[in-house]
DNA sequence: GTCTATACTTCGATAGAC
DNA sequence: GTCTATCGAAGTATAGAC
């Protein structure tokens, strides 16, 4: 039996750092280049102390995907009830700029189990947010759910947001303009 | 001025070995996996032997991205010259064998110059082709493409199937059946 | 043309000092 | 509670032997 090495606090300054330290890197160089090293110099830290502060790479990972994750559905439910439109929800699925952060832990999450399931707690989670507003946002308008159910207006719609998203940040724009548009 | 060091012939057999190699890593483990000394275990031979065939390992990438790019290509070309109609488009774009290889390089290109660059070429070729065929079955039918563009039945299209392949990866299925019925 | 011996860097992780 | 000294394994890449 293991003694369980020591673990930094969780209120800690310096763990904060380094948690932000490793989403910046995440985003600008992606998960590959999210190392104990590489991530300690960046909060100007010794690289040691990611190990103090995460038993592993993947607490620190987590750790980084909650803080973001939970974040985004704070900002999700008070968006939602601020101004629950159908234009309003349409227009806070294209807000392209957690896509990145999405491609990578997608990414990552293809192939840690711990990862993946925390991720898709998180989707299940805040796709049910959405269908919430998107039927709202149809019955206002005298759609009944059996016509065209909210669960299809949101991947159609996610699903355009998040290609052009992609494809945007590659430089391929075919058809972007025209979609758009339409 | 360096004199270039000597690279192996393209058509060896440990070259081929290697790129499958490769592949089968990155599918399965990610690409943070595939290192010379990984790959080089799959194949059962020595890491040298990667450097000595690919001078960089964004040159191995880049080779192995290629070598399925160009397969998917022609294979596109094929079906759609066997079977025009729309439902078939369809069929084909929801294929979702090459979901996983996409995400991974999608992530990968994200911090790779050379590698984004490769696969934006790629994906507008792809593209290209795939809106010529729905041009096509949408005439066959009556659509002009000024009712319904094309390229916009395309993002639907691409971006319905690319969502339901990550979240089915990640075990996220709420609305799938409902809009795959729909 | 093919492969190996080798160099140097960076990796995650732990035990122990303050 | 916080941080550092240190380890063995794994990373890319090159020069040179067959």
């Amino acid at each position: 039996m293991k003694p369980t090495r020591r673990i930094g606090a969780q209120d800690s300054a310096t763990r904060t750092k380094l948690l932000d330290a490793a989403l910046r890197l995440m985003l600008e160089e992606g998960y590959a280049s999210v190392t104990s090293r590489q991530v300690a110099a960046r909060a100007g830290l010794k690289p040691q102390l990611v190990h103090y502060y995460f038993r592993t790479m993947d607490d620190l990972f987590l750790e980084v995907f909650r803080r973001r994750a939970e974040d985004n559905l704070v900002r999700l439910e008070e968006a939602v009830a601020a101004d629950p439109s159908l234009e309003h929800v349409w227009q806070l699925n294209s807000d392209l700029r957690s896509a990145p952060f999405m491609i990578e832990f997608v990414a990552l999450a293809n192939h840690r189990k711990a990862i993946r399931a925390e991720i898709a707690a998180y989707a299940e989670r805040f796709r049910a947010l959405q269908v919430d507003a998107v039927r709202g946002a149809l019955e206002a308008r005298g759609i009944s759910a059996d016509e065209l159910p909210p669960e299809v207006v949101l991947l159609v719609m996610t699903g355009l947001t998040q290609v052009m998203g992609i494809e945007q940040s590659m430089g391929v724009t075919t058809g972007h303009d025209t979609t758009a548009a339409y």
